[in-house]
DNA sequence: TGGACTTCTGGTCACACCGACACTAAGATC
DNA sequence: GATCTTAGTGTCGGTGTGACCAGAAGTCCA
């Protein structure tokens, strides 16, 4: 008896999860989305750049299953974990596959820290690199179309939720979480409107601290952890 | 040799379909959120209401398979099909069964002609019942969790959308417009406000024809379908 | 040492939007 | 024909926001 692995059956739908993980990098002056890829050594599409992912388990609710998918590649926790969409499209792919894509936020300095330990170790893993998220090559599979829809969640997200935080530290100036509107947003925020609309929205906590630099020192914030309600519905936060 | 059908089968994860299908019904002198609700007729939850639903066929997208289960149950096309959230938590019933679920409007005067087609013939379907959103009894699986989570979406996109249209018929007055925003906000009102902002919102087509009843004539609106753009993000209607 | 420069931070002003509400228009009912 | 109900118009005050101004507080460089 021939034991046929779940990759190559032919008979029934499998369900595979994915997801889209953002954080935000320095480039030279401005700061861009970003998120990992992996590299396929295998076909279909080999060699092409995809969505960290894999097989759903048996035995694995959804969301950890997007939890482990996200340690696998990053070996990091994400600071926001939502579902975006179940892709089914019949010949979205060779077999019948059924994705349930997830997206998440990293923080900045996490993935920093990640990266700086990988290459002090000489360990960097093979086959994931990272993106500018707005200037992706050709994708396996529909990746392509399933990252510009979670940009567009994102963008949308940010417009009535306080989420872009999970991409800072603790701590964070307005003007950096100023910059990481902008990236997503892609366009210019004045900081005197900026600051007016977070201070007056409750959710940031002003600290006794300074983040000194080339100029007047700015004052540096913390997320209210207590205010992110009403913003999943009855679900809430399933993570 | 025996064939297990797909229901019984207890080594892989099996992928189920299921729609919220919204309509309003006139109750005296309000009108309500309705949606149809299959009795199930076997184990597990025997006897209990659950959501129309089914397999995914192999060779079946997962929107084809919403509009599949929607014909079945109601015999109609939606006026709005929107896939929801992918349902997969490893004990939400027996064996390993992750739903795809959608939700759907259905227009009145459709459901209205159906309803009296069936009385008229005698062949009512059976085990199928319409209940009021907002009143159920306990429901097989978690059913009840997502309902309360598709009533959250349809509040909460009848907020920045105009999709309330989807569930009158072609001509309406704009006090049946409000009433069916007020059945699905749960609060009244202003007709003034109303109109000002649905007027404002360029989506409406005010015909020459008016409404008489017992009162001054109420003048009939069409929506305009150019306007729906901007609202699904970059998967577009893939209905 | 001090002026130039940059960013941080607080403030003003005009405008759009929205809830509350007053008022007129046009039919039915008695 | 008086009254009632709903349709539709207009006004007013509060709120949020974009554009912009100005002072505060540092660094940088001559």
């Amino acid at each position: 008896m021939v034991t046929r692995s779940a990759e190559s059956r032919d008979d029934v739908t499998r369900v595979a999860v994915s997801t889209v993980i953002f954080t935000v990098r320095r480039q030279g002056e401005a700061i861009s989305l970003s998120l990992p890829l992996v590299r396929r050594t295998r076909d279909p599409h080999e060699g092409r750049w995809a969505l960290p992912g894999g097989w759903l388990d048996i035995s694995e609710g959804l969301d950890a299953a997007a939890s482990r998918t996200l340690a696998e590649t990053t070996g990091l926790q994400p600071s926001y974990l939502e579902q975006l969409y179940a892709f089914g499209d019949v010949d979205r792919s060779p077999g019948r596959v059924v994705s349930i894509i997830y997206w998440a936020l990293l923080r900045q300095d996490d993935v920093d820290a990640q990266l700086a330990a990988h290459a002090a170790a000489g360990d960097a893993p093979e086959n994931v690199a990272w993106f500018d998220a707005t200037d992706l090559p050709r994708l396996a599979f529909d990746h392509n179309e399933i990252v510009d829809y979670a940009l567009w969640r994102l963008r949308n997200k940010v417009g009535y939720s306080r989420i872009a935080h999970g991409l800072l530290a603790d701590e964070f100036t307005l003007a950096e979480l100023r910059e990481v509107y902008e990236a997503i947003l892609r366009r210019r925020l004045d900081p005197a409107n900026f600051r007016r609309q977070a201070e007056g929205s409750g959710t940031l906590i002003p600290t006794e601290r300074f983040r000194t630099g080339s100029h007047r020192p700015a004052r540096l914030y913390r997320y209210n952890r207590d205010v992110e309600l009403a913003d999943r519905g009855p679900l809430g936060a399933r993570i």
